[in-house]
RNA sequence: AGCCCCGUGGUGUAACGGUAGCACAAGUGAUUCUGAUUCACUUUGUUGAGGUUCAAAUCCUUACGGGGCUACCA
């Protein structure tokens, strides 16, 4: 009876085998429907993405639709504003529930209205036990549980206490509705399980209407069941529930019942997506808030310049699994870059500048040097930036005393400016405690364009922007937020693996056709990274983030 | 400890019982007006032991290893 036993080949096949068969068999009439039904207490992080691309794309692919469903079944936690943005999120990730957006709060009537069935039944009871006495009736892994004297309750005696939890006649926490199912059950959730509870809470949409809430495993299958899904995709924790899951609503007498199904959380190497330590890094000011582009939330991600097609092109790639898995930050910042390699503007900017001036180019003088656009997309034009006596490169392009495999600017060496001339270093100007000024540099005005009428080569090409043209921003350079491969783990508190150096602010000077550049603007600062510009930012100071540096094994190199 | 789930290169994943493949990472080389990109090549793998079979990553047994569960959270 469970298609499980058949199963074959890898969870993600297996799922697509069991959709396509029960569509085949008319299960559900042929329809196939499934969700994403985040609790609205915490933003989407990139692990929800995973989720949100296998819900929305079984889905998709097999001709279904995929609900929009907040759980918000603990007023405790929930507010509108994570409903708010969780909307937000999908919609950018590039899903569409259509008119299915629900919330479990809905529900609350038809729920209690399932529990009082429950108890008619003779399937439920009201509990009196404290949540402290509860464990030794409970019992444990290895010792099965005792049945309590109010386990015995009349069905008269249940139906009347429970009208009156919801009235509002007990004290938060002194009663309890439990499933009477098997108090010796090897599964522990079978043991008699809380199915509503009283708590006067205010709820962020039903306000006090309620001071009884209904508890997940009994919540969960009947939002499911409502809604008429199909296909119920949850993560491997809730494999041990499925049990219950599917014994509510057999209980209740449902027919045509939706099937769980599990597969394995995302977990990245340095990346914390525990809900609970993202919000205490947001608590306690660790970063500047949810959309933190150090954070791995699709709001930071986002701010950071990750675009949507990366973020699913990822969760394509890391397949679904049974087992847990340690999926390596690379592979995500791989999906970044093929996706921004493509589609990113090149320009001109240096971070740390050091001034270089022309003595052989007229002072005043300015010429126009056309720039391609994007080498990868032909489409993207070409633009004109200014080059004049008085240029910045960056310090990182000229060593005085460079060592053997060093391509750049070096005392006695010539290299090219992109898209400009070759220079040719002549001198070092120096302060009195040795600190480089500005290096002096002839250029040869027969290479304008980047190549020499004689065919000479050079084995560097360094960036570079005109002085007097030059237009500043800022460019905030996040590094990982974390330092260890797995923070937090074995008892080590995981904020004292933080990366002090996660953030860096500095200065840079562009190419003047960046003087308006909006917000979420994409570009890559040639051979230094790719770059988004801030949501932050201003008309007067662009703000920069950094989203991922370039390969450059010539710093690896420096590395050994 | 009881129950449940799961073991394929460094990592993430494929393979009706029939050639162990792909991607990332790493390395080498070529091209290059970004030490990027692109391209080519290379290294590394079925947890162990028994079975069943002409044939096992796949089926069975067992050992070992990893993960989950003991909330009035989801």
């Amino acid at each position: 009876m469970n298609s499980e036993e058949n199963k074959e080949g890898s969870p993600l096949d297996f799922i697509r085998t069991m959709v396509a068969e029960d569509i085949k068999t008319n299960k559900h009439g042929g329809r196939v429907e499934t969700r994403f039904p985040p609790e609205p207490n915490g933003y989407l992080h990139i692990g929800h993405a995973k989720a949100i691309c296998l819900d929305f794309g079984v889905a998709n692919e097999f001709g279904g639709v995929c609900h929009l469903r907040m759980d918000d079944t603990n007023p405790t936690k929930e507010d509108m504003e994570y409903a708010e943005s969780i909307m937000n999120d999908v919609r950018w990730l590039g899903f569409d529930w259509g008119k299915h957006l629900y919330y479990a709060s809905d529900y609350f009537e038809k729920m209690y209205e399932c529990a009082v069935e429950l108890i008619k039944r003779g399937k439920a009871y009201v509990c009196d036990l404290t949540p402290e006495e509860w464990p030794e009736y409970r019992g444990t892994l290895t010792v099965p549980g005792k049945s309590s004297q109010y386990r015995e309750r009349s069905i008269e005696e249940n139906l009347d206490l429970f009208r009156r939890m919801r009235d509002g006649d007990f004290a938060d926490g002194s009663k309890v509705v439990r499933a009477k199912i098997d108090l010796a059950s090897p599964n522990i959730h079978m043991r008699d399980p809380a199915i509503y509870r009283i708590r006067r809470e205010h709820h962020y949409r039903t306000g006090n209407d309620w001071c009884i809430y209904p508890m997940y495993d009994f919540a969960h299958c009947l939002e499911d069941y409502f809604e008429r899904i199909t296909h119920s995709l949850c993560t491997l924790e809730f494999e041990i529930h499925r049990p219950l899951y599917d014994w509510f609503l057999i209980n209740l007498g449902f027919e045509d019942r939706p099937e769980q199904t599990e597969f394995a959380r995302l977990a990245l190497t340095y990346t914390v997506m525990s809900k609970r330590k993202l919000l205490m890094l947001v608590q306690e000011n660790l970063v500047h808030g949810w959309d933190d582009p150090r954070m791995p939330t699709i709001c930071g991600l986002r701010r950071r310049g990750y675009t949507p097609e990366a973020i699913r092109k990822f969760c394509e790639v890391i397949g679904i699994t049974k087992y847990n898995s340690l999926t390596d930050v690379a592979l995500l910042e791989h999906c970044l870059r093929e996706d921004l390699n493509k589609l990113t503007p090149r320009v001109l900017a240096v971070m740390n500048p050091l001034k270089v001036v022309i003595t052989n180019y007229p002072d005043g003088q300015v010429d126009e040097l056309e720039a391609v656009n994007n080498p990868e997309d032909p489409e993207a034009g070409s633009r004109i930036v200014p080059f004049s006596r008085e240029i910045y490169i960056d310090r990182n392009d000229f060593m005085e005393d460079p060592p053997n495999k060093y391509f750049r600017l070096a005392p006695g060496r010539e290299v090219r400016l992109r898209y400009g001339f070759f220079i040719k270093c002549e001198n070092v100007i120096k302060d009195a405690d040795d600190n480089i000024l500005e290096i002096h540099c002839t250029y040869d005005p027969e290479t304008r364009g980047g190549s020499a009428p004689d065919g000479r080569k050079v084995k560097g090409t360094i960036h570079w922007v005109s002085a007097n043209h030059a237009v500043k921003a800022e460019v905030r350079l996040y590094d990982r937020l974390f330092m260890v491969e797995q923070p937090g783990e074995d008892d080590i508190d995981f904020r004292t693996q933080l990366n002090p150096d996660s953030l860096k602010i500095a200065e840079c000077w562009l190419e003047p056709s960046l003087a308006n550049v909006k917000p979420g603007e994409l570009f890559q600062f040639e051979r230094q990274g790719y770059f988004c510009v801030d949501l932050d930012s201003t008309p007067e100071l662009p703000v920069f983030n950094l989203t991922v540096t370039l390969k450059d094994s010539w710093s690896k190199n420096q590395g050994k």
